[in-house]
DNA sequence: TTTCGAATTTACCATAGGGTAACTGTAGTG
DNA sequence: CACTACAGTTACCCTATGGTAAATTCGAAA
């Protein structure tokens, strides 16, 4: 598998550029992770201490509730991402995040990260990628107020058809908030 | 009513501390606005050109969605705010924001902002504040992905008495991702 | 105080989605 | 090749919530 942190000075760039050398001083600071299909990149309980650069793969953000893990995002590469709350409050997390597909993930620790802060163009990245972030919070929360399951269903399936193609079945039913036999009856309503 | 810019002093220092300088440079670019209940502070189309700092009062966010108002959010003072997405993209709002309650606001533009930014415990502030609210559209998301509308209205009822005391039945219905027939009838169960 | 419009409640029936369980298909394992 | 485990489907009935409409209460303006 090909992997290059370049992918991550790419992705930099959608948000904000990084003069050489201040992509230097975030090079400098990543490490690589391959990860398997299944593994748990972290789990509930767990102080986050790494943001991380999906640069291949494919995860699932999930809680426990009630003995079931209820799907609360999907994170498809590239994207940077970490257990926002955890990692900033330095507290443990209510999150689990497991790979679904395997992964190649560059990871920045928590104090190499507060360094690369005082860069103003790092800092910046950061706060644009946390108000996207804010931004795809607020479109779900918006779709679960006020559209049927079937509707958000079309929805993805609309918009996201790559993420569709890679989801199960009942991971996605926990995400759309409805159980695995209610979105198996929706897809045979719609086909 | 009474009115003081060092209320917006204290709301920054539970986030981040500024020097008595740093806070001169943020107060010079404060100004006031009173509202009446029923102001549109913000309105669909228009582009946001503002940071928000409310002082005293009451707000509800909304969309329109098919002739209706649903509401995403209620900003109970003290609390800072604007529009993310348009403010920061520079693109016209879907957001309407409406004064519920008698209202004091200081507003910071763009540009001045934009300066603000360059001080580094400013900076600190907003990006944690972006995590608070980012935080908070989780758990309204995960409450609207996995509770039953009853749960949704006890848990606001437990956590927040007082602003159940200040919003009306139709608002918070809109909120619940319910009509008001049917909260009316949750309430009528709980009683 | 009176009046009008809006907010809230109630009632009725309709529908989306849940709970349980049984069945089917399929991938991994010995 | 058989066995197992689990994902997905289907079916049954049930409950939460929606849609419409009408009755009632509340609140602001005259």
């Amino acid at each position: 598998m090909m992997m290059s942190k370049n992918a991550f000075r790419d992705f930099i760039h959608q948000y904000e550029k990084l003069t050489d050398a201040e992509w230097e001083m975030v090079a400098n600071r990543l490490h690589p992770l391959h990860l398997k299909k299944g593994d748990i990149l972290l789990k509930e309980g767990q102080i986050c201490n790494h943001i991380w650069f999906l640069e291949q793969g494919f995860l699932r953000f999930f809680i426990w509730k009630d003995g079931e893990a209820i799907s609360k995002f999907f994170t498809l590469a590239p994207y940077t991402f970490t257990s926002q709350r955890s990692f900033n409050l330095r507290q443990p997390t209510k999150e689990n995040i497991e790979v679904l597909e395997d992964s190649i993930i560059w990871e920045i620790g928590f104090d190499d990260n507060q360094k690369l802060m005082q860069i103003p163009s790092y800092n910046t990245f950061v706060r644009k990628l946390i108000q996207e972030v804010q931004h795809f919070t607020e479109q779900i929360m918006e779709s679960l107020q006020n559209k049927t399951a079937e509707e958000r269903y079309r929805v993805i399936l609309e918009k996201n058809p790559k993420f569709m193609q890679r989801v199960s079945l009942k991971h996605l039913a926990s995400f759309l908030g409805i159980t695995p036999q209610s979105l198996s009856r929706i897809r045979k309503n719609i086909h």
